[in-house]
DNA sequence: AAGACAGTCAACCGCCTACTG
DNA sequence: CCAGTAGGCGGTTGACTGTCT
């Protein structure tokens, strides 16, 4: 069939699930090529689908590190307090969950994490909060608090940029030195899962740099903002769960890395980077 | 045993933005 | 500056599975 208004052969792309064999030609095509342009893949990988859903099963379900697992109960402190400060930004907020996507979180969010909030509403002082903290345009209350416990917080210097484009209240809340997240290269994380050791194919200056970037991503969200919201996460999951099941948690000051999970080098508080998959 | 219902999650859709010519 | 294209993102859908009656 050929579309008039473009003169281009209008291809039926399969949908639906994927099949095993289908898994294996895009693992086999990209981890050997690379890839490239999405559009070019099904093509070249010899699959009827278009790009777009060889992006998505790649990203969701084939990329090396994905976790596959349910969520641990940390994964769910943070993914409540990231959705407390950023909102439905489910890819910032998996980009602090090493081995999980955006979906993934997304999905956790609405079919568990969501459920256990309307659960706990009305029987936990987090409910009352909460609704009082969204039911004010630009959330001062907690910009407020936000103020008062860190001065690396400040929303007088939001830029307008910010400020205008809010679906949520929290999205006007600005962090300074914001930096850029940093990227794993596609070269940097291939080794680890063909079985060799990194440090062998990463150049030292390599690793020290992703290193001194991982620092750097720890302060996308101030680790004062954090603690700051540890106050009603921790309500929040003390709401729900079994004080034993929790066993000791203690909610004082942690530090940012043992939040992000940085004892895990290789990806934890990075972002992974799909650009980067460029054929060589 | 079987049909109804609810829960879960992979995948699609459509919009937006960035990039390129 | 503009149009076309590709990629990224969030919302939604629908197939599949488990549980209930």
């Amino acid at each position: 069939m050929v579309c008039k208004a473009c003169e281009k052969p209008k291809v039926s792309y399969k949908k639906g699930l994927w099949s095993p064999d289908e898994d294996q030609r895009l693992r086999d095509f990209i981890l050997k090529h690379g890839h490239g342009r999405w559009s070019s893949v099904p093509a070249r990988a010899g699959l009827q689908r278009n790009g777009k859903s060889c992006r998505l099963r790649w990203i969701n379900y084939l990329r090396p590190g994905l976790k596959h697992s349910d969520f641990t109960l940390e994964e769910e402190r943070i993914v409540m307090k990231l959705h407390t400060i950023l909102g439905n930004k489910w890819s910032q907020i998996a980009m602090h969950l090493p081995g999980r996507t955006d979906n993934e979180v997304k999905n956790h969010w609405n079919t568990h994490l969501k459920k256990k909030l309307v659960k706990i509403e009305g029987s936990s002082p987090h409910a009352s909060m909460t609704k009082s903290l969204e039911s004010d345009n630009g959330c001062p209350k907690l910009e407020k608090l936000i103020d008062e416990n860190s001065n690396q917080i400040s929303l007088s210097e939001s830029p307008d940029s910010l400020k205008s484009v809010s679906p949520t209240p929290y999205r006007s809340i600005h962090v300074a030195n914001h930096a850029p997240s940093p990227k794993i290269l596609f070269a940097d994380w291939l080794p680890m899962f063909s079985g060799n050791d990194q440090s062998l194919s990463a150049p030292e200056s390599d690793r020290v740099n992703c290193q001194q970037e991982s620092t750097l991503n720890s302060e996308v969200l101030s680790p004062k903002l954090l603690q700051f919201d540890t106050i009603f996460t921790e309500v929040f999951l003390h709401g729900f769960e079994d004080a034993r099941i929790y066993g000791g948690f203690k909610l004082q000051f942690e530090p940012v890395e043992q939040i992000f999970g940085f004892h895990d080098q290789a990806y934890t508080g990075l972002e992974l980077n799909h650009d980067v998959f460029v054929n060589p």
